[in-house]
DNA sequence: GCAGACGCTGACCGATCGGTCAGACTACGG
DNA sequence: CCGTAGTCTGACCGATCGGTCAGCGTCTGC
């Protein structure tokens, strides 16, 4: 019974794990700062292998975000049904900061270098999606105090989950700080429609 | 009428030029990400010189960002007396927003690249600085809750005056948001001692 | 007017950067 | 049993990195 794509994967999806480490790595000790030597020496492999899955530097670092961006984009799809529905926004707030957990490094990188790195097109790509997340909310703000709520509800989210250092977050268990998170931002969100 | 220090300084010094430069260009591109030889070009300086000014890349990076650390130390110092008399704490509020608009790119150096740059000792200090602050309040916050607030209310100012782009601070007048911030965190605030 | 300090520079250093390339080894289909 | 495609590697490339050093003017106090 032969299928169309190879009958068995290999067991070890090499560019896989490369976008996996590379992704941790550029997290951590920023894009600049991580070599693909680097990359090479913490997955085992050569420099030369790493370039051979991967035309460049900057074509890995962009492939290693794909899934995260990709996801952010459908949120962002999702979004425009719930913002309009006055019901739906806790379901919105949950998804949001679940968004962030499950992409955590990704999310990481996109908010600590995304300014540095807007020349890389899945970065502006990344920026502009979460541009268009804040614009699908502000169209109806019309106060600044208003918008600017919003921006501390996502901004402060955003960065507690996955910018700082355990200091705020402390070892508290992390479903608590997510439902912690959740009826934060919905106070902050929620009186935004009055 | 001699005086122990030089009696005038040169007009232009060019180490606090050179500071200055640093500190815009370390804060835009990052750490690893700016050069020797791109702040000398910057400055209409050589590469030489500006090593003549300071020892290494390092020490120019610790000079540049020594007033501002500087500046939140005392800030913490200050802070001690506020928190502790409920009375003050919109002074508090208001000071805090003013000490990231002052220095902005100091500010974002550390909030950006704190964690990967770690092993710098002043940002190591300037990380532990912000890491007390948080506690000085942490200290009688029993809830996780409670202190997600607090933690969404600082982190969030600090990013949107600080980090992001201009996508959410838009053109709107910068007191404008400076006053709607400081609204938003002291509401996130003051209901932490009820 | 001379000695020395100061500010600055180009030439140069070894190390490392991202990237190329020619092969080596393996596995598989004819 | 051979050819070919896929995977991986070391040697190598020019460019750039942070940093050193000898020496160039200029300015100043003696």
């Amino acid at each position: 019974m032969p299928s169309n794509q190879p009958i068995a994967r290999p067991q070890t999806d090499v560019a896989a794990e490369l976008r996996a480490i590379a992704l941790e790595m550029f997290a951590e000790n920023g894009y600049s700062g991580t070599s693909l030597q680097q990359i090479a020496e913490a997955a085992g492999y050569s420099k030369s292998s790493v370039l051979y899955h991967f035309r460049s530097k900057e074509a890995l670092f962009e492939e290693a975000l794909a899934p995260s961006v990709a996801e952010l984009d459908e949120f962002l799809g999702s979004i425009v049904a719930k913002v309009t529905s006055d019901g739906q926004r806790a379901q919105f707030t949950a998804d949001f900061v679940d968004l962030l957990l499950e992409h955590r490094l990704a999310a990481h990188i996109i908010i600590n270098q995304g300014q540095t790195l807007s020349d890389i097109p899945m970065v502006d790509r990344a920026t502009g999606l979460i541009q268009r997340i804040g614009e699908s909310f502000m169209s109806d703000l019309p106060t600044t105090k208003q918008r600017i709520r919003l921006g501390v509800a996502l901004a402060g989210a955003a960065y507690i989950l996955v910018a700082s250092r355990p200091s705020l977050t402390e070892i508290d268990d992390i479903d608590e700080v997510r439902e912690a998170l959740i009826d934060v931002v919905g106070e902050l969100i929620t009186p935004l429609s009055s």
